[in-house]
RNA sequence: GCCGUUAUCGUCUAGCUUGGUCUAGGACACAUGGUUCUCAGCCAUGGAACCCGGGUUCAAAUCCCGGUGACGGCACCA
């Protein structure tokens, strides 16, 4: 076993294009990406995309921007990280890095030789055996308590027959399995030790041109000197297999790290039925990528102290796969909205409205930055996703209807316990407090929208509004001046404050939706 | 079924290597109170866990043995 400690560090992600980008693979992309970034080593992105039949370049495409989207930016590739890298594109090579290509479906000719290689050597042959003799082998062996492997049956099949039967019908290739066992550090969960002789002979390739998984991945990780193999622990039970046939070639062997996986609530495997699972999902739903790159982070690592709340810049540097948890984590969708409501507080205004505005626009607002990033001052503390913005800052742009109870304060279902369209008619002498209440509000309203009229523009400041009001509201009856104010400037029951809203709506729109409040009491 | 991994508050986790400092710490969520016209936010306070059974030891979340549960793999998917 070869020193791999003293290899310059290089690691890899390679997804394979059979859907989005999903959020568990983001997470194992995020690792990598940290431990590179951490020791100065490569990240690598190689897309596995050997099964012609599931792959999509729509999926590639996919994960490519998810991934840039995310800021994983990565040093070797299929195609550059940013535009930057792209100009230092070497001309004539239509990937980046000395080691590629990086698509598997554009190595065919690396594995085929390879194939033949072990072919020639007599650690593969080619397998006759149909879809249907496997199954029943399967399951016969699966009845009487043996593990369901391969009986090795066309192993020592004679040229002749080899000749005769591929004429015949598709045939594939296998790896003869030594009967040892493959030992293998891990750099999380120690050493691991399996029989292999209980994996029977697996195929390695349907073709010379069609190589699968197992293949592929060990002799890409060999041909583009992957120093650490940092995956989810689904592969554990890969990496005997890879290194058996790492040993039939004499390859150096990766260090291994093997990440937890992630749960849905009752801990099955993460599924669309209890969270959204892929990245472009969370990006919908108004999630930016530094919390859900701390949160990933958080899931199965922890950094030593109680600093939850971390920067892309701190997670490179406090990130130690020693540090990784070993049991599967829980997906726990609060934390990823509080580590998200934090993140959008850090952010500076300019890049929250850059983010916020295909939210904004969709409930009414267009083109002038400066409101924007005004309704956004105010609106940032309560909004805990982008998406957030759509409810809670929409009044702003367009005033919601209500009705006129929504002016009255002390609320009268608050007061009574009973919902106002019922008070009327069942309680009558209710529906007259209220009308009552309503003249009162209303007499409130027009001295407010009179001491409003004399307000200059420019003094439509939080500060100073609050300063003009006081003397004309009641000391121990703010509540009838503020919530019918606050209710008239935002249709709503829940909102920011009265003077926060008058300096972002400005004098007119203010008295514009003054005015209507008056005229909905009556007056 | 077989092989492997794993097990601390509801959830994410610290502590376990080198037993005592752990009446088990932090975060999210939850509850209560404060700030307040409302909501959010912020602040304070609170409830809440060492999978089970043995053993070693003066002392075990930590070490050993045996169970059990959960998860992953056992494809001509990756």
């Amino acid at each position: 076993m070869a020193d791999s400690s003293k290899k310059p560090i290089r690691v890899r992600l390679a997804p394979s294009p059979t859907g989005p980008l999903h959020i568990g693979t983001a997470r194992t992309a995020l690792f990598n990406w940290l431990f590179a970034k951490n020791k100065g080593g490569k990240f690598i992105l190689r897309i596995e995309d050997t099964d012609v039949e599931r792959s999509d370049k729509k999926f590639e495409v996919d994960i490519i921007n998810s991934l840039k989207w995310l800021g994983l930016d990565w040093d070797e590739g299929p195609i550059a990280s940013s535009d930057d890298e792209a100009k230092n594109q070497n001309k004539g090579s239509y990937y980046i890095g000395d080691y590629g290509p990086y698509r598997q479906s554009e190595r065919l000719d690396i594995y085929e030789k390879y194939l033949q290689q072990l072919l020639d050597a007599k650690k593969a042959y080619y397998c006759f055996c149909s879809k249907e003799e496997l199954e029943e082998e399967r399951q016969a062996k699966l009845s009487q308590g043996l593990p369901p492997r391969y009986s090795g049956r066309c192993r020592n099949l004679a040229v002749e027959q080899i000749k005769e039967k591929s004429a015949a019908r598709p045939s594939v290739i296998r790896f003869i399995m030594p009967e040892a066992d493959a030992v293998f550090k891990d750099l999380i969960r120690g050493q691991v030790k399996f029989n292999a002789g209980l994996f029977g002979d697996i195929v390695i390739a349907k073709d010379l041109r069609s190589p699968l998984y197992n293949f592929a991945a060990v002799i890409d990780d060999e041909t583009m000197r992957i120093s650490h193999v940092i995956r989810g622990e689904d592969h554990l039970s890969n990496t005997p297999k890879q290194i058996l046939l790492q040993q039939a070639f004499g390859f150096s062997q990766p260090v291994y790290a093997h990440l937890p996986l992630i749960f849905n609530l009752d801990r099955s495997k993460l599924s669309k039925r209890f969270n959204a699972v892929s990245v472009e999902d969370y990006r919908a739903a108004g999630y930016i990528p530094d919390a859900i790159i701390n949160f990933l982070a958080l899931l199965g690592w922890h950094p030593e102290g109680d600093k939850e709340f971390l920067e892309r810049s701190e997670l490179v540097k406090l990130f130690s796969l020693q540090r990784v948890q070993k049991a599967g984590a829980v997906f726990n969708q609060e934390k990823l909205d509080w580590l998200n409501s934090q993140h959008l507080k850090n952010l500076d205004i300019g890049e929250l409205a850059e983010r916020i505005a295909p939210f904004a626009e969709s409930v009414g607002w267009k083109g002038d930055g400066d409101f924007l990033r005004k309704v956004i001052k105010i609106e940032r503390e309560r909004i805990k996703k982008l998406s957030d913005f759509r409810e809670s800052a929409g009044f702003f742009f367009k005033l919601p209807d209500y009705g006129s109870t929504l002016l009255l304060w002390p609320r009268p279902e608050l007061a009574e316990g009973i919902h106002p369209e019922f008070a009327e008619g069942i309680y009558p002498e209710l529906a007259e407090g209220q009308a009552l209440l309503e003249r009162q509000i209303a007499v409130n309203l027009k001295i407010l929208r009179e001491v409003l009229e004399k307000t200059p523009e420019q003094s439509f400041i939080q500060a100073d509004l609050a300063a003009i009001f006081e003397p004309v509201i009641e000391k121990n009856n703010k509540g009838t001046f503020l919530w019918p104010l606050r209710a008239a400037l935002s249709g709503l029951s829940a909102s920011p404050g009265p003077f926060e809203i008058l300096e972002v709506l400005g004098k007119t729109e203010s008295l514009r939706r003054l005015e209507l409040a008056i005229q909905k009491l009556g007056g």
